[in-house]
DNA sequence: ACAAACCGTGAACCATAGTTCATAAGATAC
DNA sequence: GTATCTTATGAACTATGGTTCACGGTTTGT
C-alpha cells in the first residue's frame, strides 16, 4: 500500500477546493464580511465539513494567507536575485510583480490585504507568520536599495525610504490594475512605476 | 428664546462625544470590530442613547466619516488653489497633507480608510458622497497635473496616472508616519515624498 | 405647581454566524 | 460479506452584538 492513498489524496483536493472558494470570498469582502457558510456553500460541502480540516474560522484564513503570501513572496525574491544592476533588478521586480498580480487577481488581493491594507484590516492579528514572509520581500528589496546605494546608483538616502516609496508607487497602480483590469496593462503600470521611480516626471528644472 | 437652546447645545456636545468616541475606537479597530457596546462605553452613556444621536450603526459611521473627509478635503483642496507654479502647489499639497495627517492621526486613519485602503475595509458601499468629496481632491489634483503638462513642467503622460502615483508615494509615507511617529519627522516624510516624485532617485545614466 | 416634552437608561429581544455532534453514507480491510 | 474506520452532513447549540422600548429623572413652558 503507498504511503499516499487514494484517501488521503481526494481528502488533500477537498481541502485545496475549500481554500479555493475561501480565497475567493475572503478576497472580494473581506474576513468579517464572509461566513463559514457561504464558503462551505461555494466549495459545495457542508459547514461541518470545513471543521474537519480546519480548527475555526481564522485557521482557515491564516493558512490560506500564508499560501498566497509565500507563493507570491517566492516568485518575488526570486526576481529581485537575478542577475544584472541594481536597477536592472529592480525594473525586474517591478515587471514581475505587474505580471504576477494580473494574473492572480484574487491572491493579489489578499497579499495587498496582508501588506498595504493589513491596518485598516479586521484581521490584523490573525498573521504573525505571514507578516515575517512579507518582511523578508521588503528586506531584500531593502538590500538591493543599499547596494545600489553604495555603488552610487541612487541617492544616499536611507534604503527603507526607498522601499517604502517603491512600493508606494507600485501597488498604487497595481491597485488600480487589480480594480480596473480592462483600463490599462501590465505593462503600462510596470512602465509608469519604472518612470516615476527611476526617471524624472518634472521636465524643467525650477 | 434664543433659538439655540441650552438643551440643544448639550444635546449637540453629546453627540460629538459618541462622534469623538466612535473615531477613536473605529480608526483603531474599523467598522465590524467595534461594537455599540464599546463606543457607548467610552462615551460614557447608555447604548440605548446612541440610538438617539443615529439610526443605527452604518449612519452613525457615515456621519463620522463625511465629517472627516470633508474637514481633509477642504484643507487639501485650498492648499492645492494657492498661488505658484504647478511644483509649487503640488509641493504645498504634499507639506499640508503631511503636516495635517501627523496632527490628526485617528482622522488620518479613517481618511485612508476611505481612500487608500477602502477595498479591503468591509465598510465600502457606506460610502457614497464621503466617497465623492475625496473623489473631488484627486480631480483637483489631476487639474494641476493636466495644467502642469500643458505648460511642459512634466512629462506628457495621463495625469490620472501621475495623480495615481502622487498618491501611492505619499499615503505609502504618511501611513508609515501614522504607524511609527517617533521614528520620522512630517518634514522628512514630505521631503522623501518630494524628492522621489520630483527630483531623480537615479544618480548615474544607464 | 403641574403637565408635557425631552433625554438617558439598560435589560430584553432578535438576527446572524461560528461551532459542535449524533448520525448516515461510503470506503477499506479481512 | 461483515466489521471497522473515515468522511460528510446539517440541524441544533451558543456567543456575539445590533436594536428596541418601557421606564425614571429632569428641564421647559404655563
Amino acid at each position: 500500500m503507498a504511503k499516499v492513498t487514494r484517501r488521503e489524496r481526494e481528502r488533500q483536493q477537498h481541502r485545496r477546493e475549500v481554500l479555493a472558494a475561501a480565497q475567493e470570498l475572503f478576497s472580494r469582502k473581506g474576513f468579517d464580511r464572509t461566513s463559514m457558510a457561504e464558503i462551505a456553500e461555494r466549495a459545495e460541502f457542508a459547514v461541518g465539513t470545513l471543521y474537519k480540516f480546519f480548527k475555526d474560522k481564522k485557521t482557515l484564513y491564516r493558512a490560506l494567507i500564508l499560501d498566497t503570501v509565500q507563493e507570491f513572496a517566492q516568485v518575488l525574491t526570486t526576481a529581485l536575485k537575478t542577475r544584472g544592476t541594481e536597477v536592472e533588478r529592480l525594473e525586474r521586480y517591478i515587471e514581475t510583480k505587474a505580471d504576477l498580480f494580473v494574473r492572480h487577481i484574487p491572491t493579489a488581493r489578499l497579499y495587498f490585504a496582508q501588506t498595504a491594507g493589513a491596518k485598516y484590516v479586521p484581521t490584523a492579528g490573525l498573521d504573525r507568520d505571514a507578516r515575517a514572509v512579507c518582511k523578508g520581500v521588503l528586506d531584500a528589496l531593502e538590500a538591493v536599495f543599499r547596494a545600489g546605494i553604495r555603488k552610487g546608483l541612487f541617492l544616499k538616502t536611507d534604503p527603507r525610504m526607498l522601499v517604502l516609496g517603491l512600493e508606494g508607487v507600485g501597488n498604487a497602480f497595481l491597485d488600480e490594475l487589480i480594480e480596473r483590469p480592462d483600463d490599462f496593462s501590465a505593462e503600462t503600470m510596470a512602465g509608469m512605476t519604472k518612470t516615476i521611480f527611476f526617471e524624472r516626471i518634472r521636465l524643467k528644472a525650477r
